[in-house]
DNA sequence: AGTTTCAGATGACGATGTCACCTGAACGAC
DNA sequence: GTCGTTCAGGTGACATCGTCATCTGAAACT
């Protein structure tokens, strides 16, 4: 790891701490907090440079986004070939959705957002002329590969035939769960229940229906 | 309906427009699109009227919030008197929580907020002269309302035991499913299914779980 | 060495939330 | 009925934000 001399490599660190830069704005007050302002200077740059890596404040986000889901793929990747039982490792993907959910709230819901896919008005123009800085799709192929392992995990818990359907209950449990138990709706003395039972039983039931 | 004499008509009516027109604007763009503006001129007011009526912008929208949750609770209970099936109670309860986030995306996303309940830096001080508008906890209460009413349709379809848990992984179902099927994470051709489909399985197995 | 490329800096613009201050009409007391 | 009060709403202003056009200086290339 020499002296950083080389135009790319100082752009790459650039990039890097823009990325890192926004992540821990993001986390701490949500894209609200986020502004490219406060990016530029925690990464030691100026307002305008983050346009020199992203089309927008949005392309941002969704680069932070998509190396969360790169993340998370890869850990369910792991858990897939790990030595769990079936609906151990079942229970270990749906608690890493939630613990994202549970720790970094902001970025969850960047994880889930509507990918408006905006061509960007002039943006666009501006990028296509300086050459393309990122991947806007990075961040669904991510998640993609996330639902993928997933729905191996899934098919290896309660067969392949009813996989889909069973995969589908288990993931919009576990983000309904990850998304009451943020707002504070299931938090109150109403439910008297927790996000861990409700993934438990959740499993069992998903794990009885399918055996019969 | 006489003709708008008296002041307080008039701020009644002025306070009425401005929340439909922000509800609008919300449905059309999300909160981003609602600005005090765009609402103003929609309400024959301008700029800075709706501080009349509401502490701030988070204000109004918490409002409008709070009207869409009062309805669901009505909505909840005529339902609970009805004459469906507690089953078919069930999936109309968590159906209409579904419908609001299908047809009106944005809203949806208010009524599962975090409640930052912030008490407004200077605002709070601008309200405590001019007198309170608006209770910021509405939305709250009305939420509680609903919930209380979906407690009451669960406890009667599965029995009081274990209605708080079970209403709560009903709750938390449809929300998820209300939640990536807005994302577009459901509709993939990965997972092969509908949120009708969903909210069927889940109550059938809620049904099943608890029978035993 | 001279030219090109490009990451980053800078100035500027429009939009927005918010506040302080002002205005005119409805309201209450007499 | 008159007069002072209250208060809904209008207006100017300010800070902040995303974004774009333009500029600059150094690395990269020939």
């Amino acid at each position: 790891m020499g002296v950083m001399v080389t135009r790319a490599e100082s752009a790459a660190a650039t990039r890097r701490a823009l990325l890192d830069a926004a992540a821990e704005l993001l986390d701490l007050g949500g894209p609200e907090a986020v502004t490219l302002r406060e990016v530029g200077a925690r990464a030691g740059v100026t307002r305008g440079a983050p346009y020199r890596h992203f089309a927008d404040k949005d392309s941002l986000l969704t680069a932070i986004a998509a190396e969360r889901w790169e993340q998370l793929a890869d850990q369910a990747h792991t858990l897939r070939s790990g030595e769990l039982p079936p609906a151990g490792k079942l229970r270990a993907a749906l608690q890493a959705l939630i613990g994202v959910g549970r720790e970094q709230p902001h970025l969850y819901a960047m994880l889930f957002r509507w990918r408006d896919h905006r061509p960007g008005p002039l943006g666009r123009l501006h990028r296509e002329v300086c050459g393309p800085v990122g991947d806007p799709d990075a961040a669904d192929r991510a998640a993609g590969r996330f639902q993928d392992e997933f729905l191996r995990i899934v098919a290896d818990a309660v067969g392949e035939r009813d996989a889909q359907h069973y995969g589908a209950l288990l993931l919009t449990g576990a983000h309904g769960i990850a998304g009451l138990e943020h707002s504070g709706h299931l938090g109150a003395d109403k439910w008297r229940t927790s996000a861990d039972a409700l993934v438990d039983t959740l499993i069992r039931m998903v794990g009885a229906g399918s055996r019969q």
